[in-house]
DNA sequence: CGAGCGTTTGATCGGTGTCAAGGATCGTGG
DNA sequence: CCACGATCCTTGACACCGATCAAACGCTCG
């Protein structure tokens, strides 16, 4: 079974963390997100979000569980362009943009909100310091897909896996889902190869090296860092790109 | 010397263009948008536009010429994450994040229009619509670089490179800045390798073959696609990721 | 306990990188 | 108008990282 309980009211109460985290918000404000009109759903590992082509009614906020975006190139490979965790706003594309450029698939069982784009529409003109977070929130998203476009395109192997790894523990422990030493994660070597533009067998190689060498490792359902230091050095990695700060004085 | 003539007067009429094409604004919407503070200047080839880790307070509109986002790894080498032509808004990220997470440097003379943070933010209070267009071409740039991450991750050299000749190609058209069988694009082939996540000789030899084979040809400041849909198929290109449609109804 | 999926490992292949050298072109200054 | 220097382009030979192919193993979950 999933971890999600049957009959549990869920809340927008994570969309409210996540929008305050960048951009302050007064009170009506974010009554006003958690006023959102939604409904919500628990899927399965492997469910579709979002499909290429779509043309959605909806946004979504994942509230349990993982999530990822990808495309499909001409000879059927795919790229995983992003991973998502609990707490992120999913589909927010898809307010503005008419139709989906790409795919939104659960990494695990999922417990997701789904609100109607005019609702979001609406919401953004009546309070603009709220439209304002969700520009932020995109921002970073890309800032965030620039990073992986560096990641995937002049990095080696060893060095792309490390960053993957260092970024979801910062982003983990940062959403309160773990400590960036020990998060939970439950994707396969398949899936990270296709984050980090290599084969299976090779991100395979990569991960037995780096848990050789006593710097991460890889569990069932969950990463292990055992040196952190190490690995952000092994991973060319800084936080910054993902802006955590939130606004300076605002 | 460089095209732009000394003493003229520029306006933001480029902007205005680049958010209605997206979303439709009222004329008052527009007003508003032309009425913003700026300021002008002219620069050279190279010219920095931002640096990485920079906390600009002003945002960059290029009215003439080109410009490209990169990265710098670890061990020294650039990854181009965006190119840019005229009428792009190119530095609205750092409207709402305090640091810039990368350069942005001039890839021909260019002249640049500066509007400062606070002016944009109130115009977003002000003007709901306009802070949704300019949120909208945000998303835009978001799934053309999610595209890029796919080109460098997933696609051979050939395509990569091919797929880059028709993005700018469609784009450009779009703009307005030529066809997209022969437009202008003032880019080394060092340039190039670092925005495909290859080497120099490597793109010498992708546009070589491309050339040898009478589907396109770099000139010395151009690009001339002489079979558009040949090499539309050998980059595995589809424009939908432009999301040029704007939306269907609004 | 069994089936299926995911992981691990070895051997070999190929696409792209690296190194090196020569050639073309452009902009500059005389 | 020409000469020159710098940058950019072009080409070949060779190396190497990561891909491919193939097979066995192990773990989970039903």
């Amino acid at each position: 079974m999933q971890s999600p309980s049957p009959q549990r009211q869920y809340t927008l109460a994570p969309m409210v963390q996540k929008l305050t985290a960048g951009v302050a918000l007064s009170a009506a404000d974010q009554a006003a997100v958690l006023a959102l009109p939604f409904t919500s759903r628990t899927v399965g590992r492997g469910s579709y979000m979002v499909r290429e082509g779509d043309r959605p009614k909806v946004s979504q906020v994942l509230i349990e569980g993982f999530a990822f975006r990808h495309k499909i190139v001409g000879d059927g490979q795919r790229q995983i362009v992003s991973v998502h965790i609990a707490g992120d706003i999913v589909d927010l594309q898809n307010a503005l943009l008419a139709v989906s450029d790409h795919n939104v698939q659960t990494l695990s069982p999922a417990v997701i909100l789904e609100i109607p784009h005019h609702a979001i529409e609406a919401l953004a003109d009546e309070h603009p310091r709220v439209g304002r977070a969700m520009w932020r929130d995109t921002l970073v998203e890309g800032s965030i897909q620039r990073e992986w476009t560096a990641n995937v395109g002049r990095r080696c192997a060893r060095a792309r896996t490390s960053h993957l790894l260092c970024e979801l523990g910062l982003r983990m422990e940062r959403a309160g889902l773990g400590r960036r030493s020990s998060y939970r994660f439950p994707i396969t070597q398949d899936e990270l190869a296709d984050a980090l533009g290599l084969t299976p067998v090779h991100v395979n190689r990569m991960l037995r090296s780096l848990c050789a060498e006593g710097l991460a490792e890889k569990r069932h359902q969950s990463i292990a860092i055992a040196d952190w230091n190490a690995l952000v050095l092994v991973g060319d990695f800084s936080g910054d790109y993902l802006h955590f700060a939130g606004e300076a004085a605002n």
